[in-house]
DNA sequence: CCCTTTCGTTGGAACGTTCCAATAATCATG
DNA sequence: CATGATTATTGGAACGTTCCAACGAAAGGG
């Protein structure tokens, strides 16, 4: 039906002059004389000429596209960390192209292939579940930056995280302050960010002189299996969990009002990450919040800098979070003595 | 660094056979022998040989790409419903581009610039801001569907979306035969989407008798909007309330709480969607779910049928929702007698 | 008024692929 | 073994852009 675009011919014809003139008027360039230049925008304007990006980064072999692996998009953290990215991306005049893995490796390595075959110039790693292997290889043949995720060094790759250690340690001062002492943790499992949220939480405990009465158990990200973790956790009869994530924080109060008790009249809860939902008057959840847009706004900067210089040394950025107390946290109850 | 990426010819002069060779083998075509096929396949291999989708897309007038627009990445509807999308465009070999303009139609209007320039052959829309000029540009240049919102019909323009009106009026249904009947609605404010969810609601309520009782309090689709709202129409006194998205029921449930009364002991609330979110146990909130997948995966389906037969008529798709009852309604209270 | 410089403009090459028409190789068939 | 039919392979054109070397025109200097 639509009689296929306009070229740059078309508005070269149109416009009375060469196609390099059109294609030096459009990209801004001083030696055009201020006639030609108005004719050609008139004439690209009444054509509703859009460029061809295929063609241009054929010939230019700049894409001017960075590529964005976001491990899980139901997750708001990354949705959060996006909104930083894109908002970097946007100002230095590049696109870029998103896509999603959901979490298996084989297919996150299968998307950033297709995004390597649009010619992207840079790859941001929102985490993900690559092998080193694969991370390696690929860091090997695109410049690349990983957020979130510190374990895996590889030379010429930046990386943007969290302090995930120093944050853990911020709630159990929080907690030590409103008086608790028998606080568990509930980790995230085995991955790179719970190890060192629980870390951190080993450190501060010892740090307090409690490290007699630190505790870990081991669940995972979710709600279900914070509501699990924290259902274990009462046997040991806790008045404050401090819990890998925000998600997993909202299983675990589930699990402790479930059991007769308040939070945070008998139990104080803390999460971490600081998601929007976190701050809902429902949830209404004391949590660690990263600064998740800047985690990615610098992740971003890095990968352009690189790009201006592909040879600089890898360089690791840390960010740190900061206590949100809301609702689910509160004094100790004096512990009735024995 | 890297010396510049492996073309067809490098693969053609490992493999001993001319470029056209390559790219016939490498498409899968018939008529290549056994010999020539695995020999080829081999130097690819080795060389790490991945084809460059901008040559391609530029002869072939043909990118094998799908634009995606998403409202908003941090409202989790589109998230499910993208998980849809991605599914069904994967299985016919084609890729996504994913892009999000904040809820700015200009900027939307950018992103999808963006998408053109990259020779995408179709476009999802997955909800959008875009005035009925944008989209009626837009939907003239490329083959388009649009997810959830049916209020714009344009020639051509396939459409998918949930029946609102029955979704609403299943909630109703559900809360008269627990017996309520001041059930006061919480709409979302003044888009499509919400007045079709009003629009179920008054007529399931004159429906049951209880048209005199029907109380529409306008909001918005946030936990705020639904917090004020719920506010308000605690002065009627209501025994339930009809919400127009599952954020504003949280929000509406808050309000409630705060007010000293019980969900669902005092007042029962039902939530519009059907987030993964409601089904957390700390949330547990009982919702009239869209089948949110589906909806995505058939307006992939639509819109690569479309890419076959371009001239067929528009199709406007409805998917029914059906009702999830979970802990937040309850039997109604037996009205004191005056 | 000629020579040089600067400015504005141009045509052609190149980018890496697919497609097509044409050729070369193989296989039956008579 | 020649002929035709099929199969396998090839070179060249084309896609729409950017880049570059080169050009003509205007401007400045002597």
């Amino acid at each position: 039906m639509s009689t296929s675009r306009p070229t740059i011919l078309d508005v070269a014809s149109r416009a009375g002059v060469s196609k390099s003139l059109v294609s030096l008027a459009l990209s801004g360039s001083e030696r055009v004389s201020q006639k030609s230049r108005s004719k050609i925008e008139r004439a690209a304007r009444e054509l509703g000429y859009r460029p061809n990006a295929a063609a241009r980064s054929l010939v230019a072999k700049k894409s001017r596209t960075l590529g964005v692996l976001v491990l899980d998009l139901h997750n708001p953290v990354f949705a959060e960390i996006l909104d930083g990215v894109q908002t970097e991306v946007r100002q230095h005049g590049f696109t870029t192209m998103l896509v999603s893995g959901g979490e298996d490796p084989a297919l996150e390595r299968a998307e950033i292939d297709t995004l390597q075959q649009f010619q992207i110039e840079g790859l941001i790693l929102i985490s993900h579940r690559l092998t080193a292997d694969m991370l390696q290889e690929v860091a090997g043949e695109i410049p690349t930056v990983t957020v979130t995720r510190d374990d895996i060094a590889i030379a010429r790759m930046d990386m943007v995280c969290n302090d995930d250690v120093a944050g853990a340690r911020l709630a159990v001062d929080h907690l030590v302050s409103l008086g608790h002492e028998r606080i568990v943790c509930l980790s995230g499992g085995d991955n790179p960010v719970s190890h060192s949220r629980a870390r951190g939480y080993l450190e501060a405990m010892a740090d307090h002189g409690l490290a007699d009465q630190a505790h870990i158990i081991s669940g995972g990200l979710t709600d279900t299996a914070g509501y699990r973790a924290a259902t274990e956790a009462l046997g040991l009869a806790p008045t404050a969990l401090c819990v890998a994530n925000d998600f997993g924080a909202m299983g675990a109060i589930a699990a402790v009002e479930e059991a007769g008790l308040d939070v945070p009249g008998d139990i104080s809860v803390v999460g971490y990450d600081g998601i929007r939902l976190a701050g809902l008057r429902s949830v209404n959840l004391t949590t660690v919040a990263q600064p998740l847009a800047d985690l990615g706004r610098l992740a971003a900067a890095r990968l352009l800098e690189r790009l201006e210089n592909p040879t600089r040394l890898a360089q690791h950025d840390q960010v740190s979070a900061r206590l949100i107390a809301r609702g689910t946290t509160g004094p100790a109850k004096p512990v009735p003595t024995a």
